[in-house]
RNA sequence: GUGAGUGUAGCUCAGUUGGUUAGAGCAUCGGGUUGUGGUUCCGAGGGUCGUGGGUUCGAUUCCCAUCAUUCACCCCA
């Protein structure tokens, strides 16, 4: 037997409905808040990725599904959705023109990581990105859409929020933070590698001994340069005004290379060791990195397989129609009234000619809300047998009102 | 990449201290005398006990390998 690839999923339903009910939703809201859809390729290439995420994070590498085509060119799985949204930003010369834009997109990721509980080779992103609007306000607002949304759904979240500084203040800082580590021996093998290739990444170690070490370690958030202190205290400000709870944390730091100033986090303890469930923040030289004029972006992106296991669905009604014949004779006759029927209702029919308690089961398993049978009777008279599975009203009516 | 757990019917799992024809519940299909569902009763079909090798008179059970899967680490959505 030939099964999907370690990692990867079919989507089928319940699970299939929850998802397009998800990305409806979160279209509905981000179109309310002036975003247009786009969709970038799944594969690009691998430079693209290498230069936007970062050769230092894990997933540049260790987690690309990298590989050459028969073209010769360095291709890969796209990991993240920013990365192709900001290029086909740029192809579009949207940079040069100093547009404002808001895109919004969803489709699948991919990361060669071992599976576990929320976290698979091949998932699937709902993302956004704003450019252009170096407003702190535009900060708050990407926050306030992102809160309405897991709201709309019922989703349980815990916000965290940092501020990484920009490239006034973070270089700065980052030295600071090197000649802090410079004297440490003391911290595992992953931080010694880290302090030379990202040092900012040794405070969100998990290790504990390391954690200790870095109590004492200078934080970012003093650290920040005037402009963004006040940036990040009008950020804050926005947000209890309108009653969004936020916890800072200070060691918060995106996976990914290209952050900058504002950084948050959504997460939630229901779903496994993986909390994350949204994440994102601003990213303003990322353009540039990529051969665009200097723009200022910000965005965030949820993981929405770890999201619609915590969507709770209303029950679905009864609908539409089930038909099935008692007798052979009347097999034709169904056949084309199912076909007639579907150009305006939703209609199953059974092929095969069963009892009328046979029928009524399946009509009922099928969550169908009227129950249509010919039989014998029905044919002599010129009439379809209708039932109502939800009233239980049932009455013999003739085939046109049937279609009516 | 590292570590631990699990692979028996479509699904959830029993079971065999190694011994004839391997079990249950759910699901599926059929039936409970004339054409009435979501609750019941009866019956039926369906399994190379993940795969390969080893030990043994005999392995689904013990041993080894392998594959798959789950969870965790790493990291992230």
């Amino acid at each position: 037997m030939i099964q999907a690839l370690r990692g990867m999923k079919d989507l089928l339903s319940p699970n299939s409905q929850r998802y397009i009910y998800f990305v409806e939703n979160c279209s509905r809201i981000a179109k309310n808040y002036g975003y247009e859809y786009i969709e970038t390729p799944i594969l690009e290439e691998t430079a693209l990725f290498k230069r936007s995420v970062g050769e230092s994070s894990d997933i540049v590498g260790k987690e690309m599904y990298q590989f050459i085509d028969k073209g010769n060119n360095d291709v890969c799985m796209r990991p993240e959705g920013t990365a192709g949204v900001v290029r086909a930003f740029i192809q579009q010369k949207f940079d040069r023109a100093g547009v404002k834009k808001k895109f919004f997109y969803h489709g699948p990721m991919f990361r060669y990581e071992r599976p576990q509980k929320g976290r698979l080779r091949e998932f699937h992103q709902f993302g956004v990105e704003s450019f252009n609007q170096a407003n702190i306000k535009e900060d708050a607002t990407i926050i306030l859409m992102l809160k309405e949304m897991l709201d709309f759904f019922g989703i349980g979240y815990k916000l965290e929020l940092n501020s990484l500084g920009c490239s006034e203040c973070m270089p700065k800082y980052k030295e600071k933070l090197v000649n802090f580590l410079q004297d440490e021996d003391d911290i595992c093998d992953d931080c010694k590698r880290r302090r030379d290739t990202n040092p900012i990444r040794v405070l969100d170690c998990k290790v504990k001994s390391c954690q200790e070490i870095y109590q004492d370690a200078p934080l970012l958030l003093d650290n920040l340069c005037s402009t963004c202190r006040d940036d990040f205290t009008q950020l804050k400000s926005i947000l209890d005004k309108f009653d969004v709870k936020y916890t800072i944390n200070p060691k918060l730091v995106r996976g990914l290379d290209y952050y900058n100033k504002t950084a948050f986090e959504f997460v939630s303890d229901e779903i496994g060791a993986q909390s994350a469930i949204a994440g994102g923040g601003r990213y303003d030289k990322l353009v540039e990195y990529l051969d665009g004029k200097p723009t200022s972006g910000i965005g965030f992106a949820m993981g929405i397989e770890r999201l619609i296991d915590l969507i709770v669905m209303s029950e679905t009604a009864r609908e539409g129609y089930y038909i099935g014949a008692l007798c052979d004779e009347a097999s034709d006759l169904c056949f084309e009234l199912a076909i007639n029927m579907r150009k305006t209702k939703k209609v199953n029919l059974e092929y095969n000619k069963k009892s009328l308690k046979a029928h009524l089961k399946n009509a009922d398993k099928q969550n169908a809300r009227y129950c249509v049978c010919v039989g014998e009777d029905e044919l002599a008279k010129d009439l379809v047998w209708v039932k109502d599975l939800q009233n239980k009203e049932e009455k013999s009516i003739t085939a046109n009102e049937l279609l009516g």
